[in-house]
DNA sequence: AACCGGTGGTTCGCTATTAGAAACAAAAAA
DNA sequence: TTTTTTGTTTCTAATAGCGAACCACCGGTT
């Protein structure tokens, strides 16, 4: 392990959306470090155009680089190309948003979005990452983990996102094992407030869990009744997702 | 400068879209290096989620930090909130997509695209860099570069990307002239074979270019009569966006 | 089964690189 | 104006990184 590296990659750590900008001595303070050194590591991320100071304040953000990265990190797993025009089709016909979730070690992390026609966002947004016990995107991924993982995750603690979420160590595991017989989830309000998800999981070749489509929206969108559909929309493009995904993996 | 978090951001360049894996030993010979060292500097990333070990081969691959890092960077620039909007609206009344190109040193980065309806999508993603004397989108905003800033980017090479990419310098410089007149650009195949550009530049609140917005799509479907219509469209949004561009610069 | 060339990962001594105090120039703030 | 704070540069002690040699392992060949 290379100190110096940890050391920078730590550094990176501090821009984060609430505290996009940094001076030199600001962080330096922040870090219990030498002003010195933040100043040769954020020249030295600067040159690669992982941070940039902004001319005026001389304070430090990030860098367009982190896009460049992220954009053929994307290309990689062929998203964009083969998965994304499944998910759009089924916003189109569901009218909702579609949200590919995979899986990262102990956490999901959101990868692609299909907007529905009805313009409204949500606060998240590609790239932010999610716990595995709450909301039905998520809970379909953990609900095919091994039992040693789902340990992991509920041994890390199942602090609450909202007032549906489950913390109930046996309720959870419960819940999973339904969602495991069912093959798919549906949550409401668990991860965010008022809004609902249908999940189905995807699998890798060696019949590994890697990921879920999600369908998601507004509660007061989604009766009881209209689920049904919904579903049968996601598991047709679930089948479809999973045939190309075995050819790649 | 910090020699070992040069080396190692010198690394992360090999990763890219044609080789997206890389085992130790062979990045290592790749780089002219020990592999010792090209190990450690993975292991250090992929505590990070830099980079991440595929279990089965072995090999390496980037990580999903950059999808995050990306994440934030692009909230920070409030585009996602504030210009997506106005572009979604342009794309929706022109049935073509709409682009967000920003600057970034002496060359153009693409941060966000407003799908037409007509799925027809281009090899151009978010992130993805672009060469300034080529395509309306870049064009538009070289011409508003002072013009030191446009010889040190003539300097650097006027490579041709299609067969209607301008090559020669002084034809160039007097492109832009004209450009700068009318306050827009207009191009056809010069960036991408077939595809045309109509864009216009966006302001910093101290009148520097920043950036520029732009419609595009296949050729056909933009004759010469329907230019002013989309052109209008987009100095619309131009003006709204450029409202909101003063508030924050 | 033994072999071989390849892999990723580890160890350890020498040495190059880094950390951090101090100093500097410039720009805010007093 | 002076004072404080900023980003940046310089210097040297000492720490952290380099790389040869190492191990354990895997997959194909003989």
């Amino acid at each position: 392990m290379l100190k110096t590296l940890d050391n920078a990659l730590e550094l990176l750590k501090h821009f984060t959306r609430e505290k996009p900008q940094w001076g030199v001595r600001e962080l330096a303070k922040e870090m219990n470090i030498s002003h010195t050194v933040v100043y040769r590591m954020l020249a030295t991320f600067e040159r690669y155009g992982f941070v940039k100071q902004e001319p005026k304040t001389k304070k430090y953000e990030l860098g367009f680089s982190f896009l460049e990265y992220a954009s053929t990190l994307r290309d990689n797993l062929d998203i964009t190309e083969l998965i994304y025009p499944v998910m759009k089709r089924v916003a189109e016909a569901t009218n909702e948003s579609v949200f590919l979730t995979w899986l990262d070690g102990l956490e999901g992390i959101c990868l692609e979005i299909a907007e529905s026609r009805q313009q409204v966002k949500y606060a998240m947004s590609i790239g932010s990452r999610t716990l595995l016990y709450a909301g039905a995107s998520n809970k379909v991924i953990m609900a095919y983990l091994p039992a040693s993982t789902q340990s992991a995750i509920i041994e890390k603690g199942l602090r609450p996102r909202t007032g549906h979420t489950i913390q109930d160590k046996e309720a959870l595991l419960q819940d999973l094992a339904r969602i495991r017989e069912d093959g798919w989830a549906y949550s409401v309000g668990e991860y965010t407030d008022t809004v609902f998800g249908i999940a189905v999981p995807l699998f890798s070749g060696d019949r590994q869990v890697v990921a879920s489509l999600t369908i998601a929206g507004p509660d007061y969108r989604m009766p009881a009744e209209k689920v049904p559909e919904a579903l049968r929309e996601l598991q047709a493009a679930q089948q479809e997702v999973q045939a190309m995904l075995q050819r790649i993996f």
